[in-house]
DNA sequence: AGTCAGGCAACGC
DNA sequence: GCGTTGCCTGAC
């Protein structure tokens, strides 16, 4: 099958475009009609708007490009079975929370719209942190027309910076404004050299940087690691994981006991499977 | 009206 | 190291 205009983009593996839309890392992303077909768009970066779709056989279409865009974005590239493999023998909690949404994928973001985009989340809620990101969009970021609709980019370090920290309060930030505001300032000024970082291997280096920034903390770092960074080794901890760790697997120690204990246990992917247990703890908790 | 939420930093011990 | 507290805002 294929639809008009459209890329098909093959993957291996469970797939699915709305669990992974709703599962906490993407929040811009707007639902859109583009040739008679109904998908969702939105900006990856500083680029013009994207388009995906998922038909009902599971087969995904998207632009622009050839797809790989997308495939990189989406984790369409990675090799499901295997990661599952990697997994803990014996775990009836992780089997459970991968049967009921075994299509999440973990996305590979712009670091910059991750990193700004989880400093403001802090004691937000998924429906706030989206609201926040298009109102930083639309203010700051720059307008591209697709099949009849505006979407925004994200800002850039430079914009943000520039916009000063009252004005980014004006987003309904608070607090946050503060550390958005710096975090763009050390972009622009080179004290954090998010090139040098996309680009880092080691997961270490990236999360040293990501900790000298005020109001980025192990979660937040995690959080970019895994969304952006591509570390599938990387367990942030908030308080739904923490709450099905203890609830689920009886651990009664927090903060980097927890931490650590979880990077041992549930491995190399460990990333993944906290993807599982975070949106099963928060249907089911 | 008060509580609470998908953290963090600053401070006290 | 560990625990406590204040912080903006909106939803209930």
């Amino acid at each position: 099958m294929s639809l008009p205009g459209l890329v098909e983009i093959p993957y291996e593996g469970a797939f699915s475009l709305e669990d992974t839309l709703k599962s906490g890392q993407l929040f811009h992303w707007e639902r859109a009609a583009l040739n008679d077909c109904a998908g969702y768009a939105g900006c990856l970066g500083s680029r013009g708007p994207s388009f995906i779709t998922q038909t009902e056989e599971g087969g995904v279409y998207g632009l622009p490009d050839d797809g790989a865009v997308l495939s990189r974005y989406f984790g369409l590239d990675h090799a499901i079975e295997s990661i599952h493999g990697t997994f803990p023998g014996e775990d009836a909690v992780l089997a459970e929370a991968i049967a009921y949404c075994p299509g999440i994928r973990l996305a590979r973001q712009p670091m910059w719209e991750c990193l700004a985009t989880f400093i403001t989340s802090s004691l937000k809620q998924v429906a706030h942190i989206r609201a926040i990101s298009m109102k930083l969009r639309s203010r700051y970021g720059e307008a591209h027309e697709l099949a009849g609709q505006t979407f925004y980019s994200y800002p850039e370090p430079g914009a943000l910076a520039r916009a000063g920290e009252d004005a980014l309060r004006e987003c309904s930030l608070g607090y946050r404004a503060k550390s958005l505001h710096l975090a763009a300032e050390a972009i622009v000024s080179g004290k954090f050299d998010l090139e040098a970082m996309e680009s880092e291997e080691d997961p270490e280096k990236v999360m040293a940087a990501l900790l000298e920034l005020h109001g980025v903390g192990e979660k937040i770092a995690n959080c970019v690691l895994l969304f952006s960074g591509g570390f599938h080794g990387a367990f942030p901890i908030d308080v739904w994981i923490e709450r099905i760790l203890r609830e689920n697997y009886r651990k009664r120690v927090r903060g980097h006991k927890l931490q650590k204990w979880a990077v041992d246990y549930f491995g190399e992917n460990a990333g993944y499977a906290q993807q599982y247990l975070f949106h099963f703890a928060r249907k089911t908790l």
